[in-house]
DNA sequence: ATCAATACATGAACAGTATTCATCTAATGC
DNA sequence: GCATTAGATGAATACTGTTCATGTATTGAT
């Protein structure tokens, strides 16, 4: 018959048994993960075939069945090991970086935060603000994280990158966004383009054109949710290409046209070889935050670092254009 | 000057440096975060104090700057020593969890599947079900845990609960939502109640009304977002119980009404104590769902379980009412 | 079919680490 | 001022993990 346990305690302060394995068991596990053989994940971590052997003996003696099958000479992760595999793909990292952090926040006063930005690989606006950091907050170091760009939620909340830059704000739990600034989307043609002395855009003028995109995984890509979809309409041809800056220098020579945010585009407009047109008459707003997770939110670097972010930008604001470029 | 360092790599497969700590040097940070002092975290860790002290030496040693400030006899978190902190407190449970998770499913091939309902404390249908699932599926085992209904998303992302189930699906990177079944908000009144004739609510009837809601954190309850909200009318006076049928009781001996979904007040209804009228004229429908996490969606207990819901429910409604009751 | 190479397992000796026990120091409270 | 509490320290001991040398089974080539 099936028992139900009911747990009311939020927080099992020692449940009892101690861990089982090492921390070593896990990053052997992670190692093998990564590398396929034990001989490889040996090499990877500095010891000899033989330890890790006999440190994955200890592990299945210790938790009391396999981890792996042996197939021939091989070794395949076993159904129940995948989980555990799972977690020490998840949790070996994120120690790595927790103590980085702390020999980082401890040696030097000066502290890293890791930062990505969500949608377009765009990163003309940087020198400028780290020009800026460096004056006011010496105290703080950017990193840069590029491949936070494929999911930033999860990267953010893995602490794989501490802030994200993203167009639209996050209701996800864990996750606290801060407003930056407000931003618009718009089509991006070539200057010369048919399209080029329009007034503004409606979703029948992409009909036969070939279009360009950012990102084929697509968080479902607002141009393409917010004006294409509810038009009915499908682009000619769609050429996916991930970095912003390829995507302008295509369309400049007349490849296709595309949909970006206006401040992605930034710079390249005042070279003059592309335009850019509002969508619909009165335009598509786009606002763009700062995400830090929510136990970051206050005190900590990348807070910290999310409130200067989102100061620069309305300083911007006032002293130059509604759109803050570099 | 401020330096960027751009990680263009997804997975660092090895970053150069090896742990340098333990996993016994997390679990005493941990242990001294739940305990307080050396002493108590020590006993509870099974060893004696001096070995945690040196313990703690050896992980500062390692570390290379300390984790505790020793203010007098006392240790206090080193600011730096926070975020590591914090990070014990994520990870051994993880660990734990993952530890246990592969005994079971090696030892016993049946399987337990973590449970949660993410609003409404509300368990009727759980024996009927489980008697189901235990003819049909006797490997997957339930462990309802209750407390998984503050804050479900992170819950479930975070392993601490391995399915849940709830109204609206959830958009949240790494989760994926399965439906469940078609549920409706209803007001619930006492059954003599002025309203308890009324074809429909409309909202201005709230007005003079003492309304009990559900949920002390509101995660701006539904009800709430969607009827009261919109109309501009503030109902007389909340008063927050958190259990379903602690809410029921209190409307039965006419302390007030509430918003409930029609699933949640269930059986109650049939003890003609209490009415349930719909919201507006067409109702207010409510989609639940079963949410798992995506690494679980498929081939895992968690995606299993969640299946057999979704049909045990599909098959309630096909041989009696649009509305699953136990 | 045979032989070499590959991939992992095993046993004994050794090295390194963690734990205990006994003792010590410095705050704190009465 | 004296007992008490919280933690630190040093030396001896116990334990765990590593290496080295070697073994076994599978795979692929000749």
């Amino acid at each position: 018959m099936n028992t139900v346990h009911v747990l009311m305690a939020d927080v099992r302060v020692n449940c009892g048994c101690f861990m089982r394995l090492d921390i070593r068991h896990w990053e052997m596990l992670k190692a093998i993960a990564d590398l396929g053989t034990l001989k490889n994940a040996a090499s990877a971590l500095g010891i000899t075939q033989s330890a890790l052997s006999h440190r994955l003996a200890e592990a299945e003696r210790r938790l009391g069945s396999p981890l792996f099958d042996r197939e021939g000479r091989q070794l395949r992760l076993a159904k129940a090991g995948i989980a555990m595999t799972q977690t020490a793909l998840q949790v070996i990292p994120a120690l790595q970086r927790a103590e980085h952090d702390f020999m980082q926040a401890s040696t030097n006063a000066a502290s890293v935060v890791r930062f990505g930005v969500a949608a377009y690989s765009c990163y003309h606006w940087l020198p400028v603000f780290m020009k800026h950091l460096d004056a006011t907050t010496p105290a703080i170091q950017l990193e840069l994280v590029a491949s936070a760009t494929q999911n930033p939620i999860m990267n953010l909340l893995e602490g794989a990158v501490d802030v994200v830059m993203a167009p639209g704000l996050s209701e996800t739990p864990g996750i606290k966004s801060i407003p930056l600034f407000q931003d618009e989307l718009v089509l991006v043609v070539p200057a010369h383009h048919h399209l080029a002395s329009k007034a503004y855009i409606v979703a029948e003028d992409l009909l036969s054109e070939d279009y360009l995109t950012y990102s084929k995984t697509a968080q479902p890509g607002f141009e393409y949710e917010r004006f294409i979809r509810p038009s009915g309409v499908v682009p000619h041809l769609v050429t996916v290409v991930e970095v912003t800056d390829a995507i302008i220098e295509l369309i400049s020579s007349g490849f296709g046209v595309s949909i970006l945010s206006r401040w992605a585009v930034g710079s390249a407009l005042k070279g003059g070889k592309i335009a850019a047109l509002p969508l619909g008459k009165q335009g598509l707003s786009l606002d763009w935050y700062a995400l830090v997770r929510a136990s970051d939110a206050t005190q900590s670097h990348s807070a910290k670092l999310a409130q200067l972010m989102a100061a620069w930008y309305a300083q911007k604001i006032g002293t130059t254009n509604p759109l803050p470029h570099d």
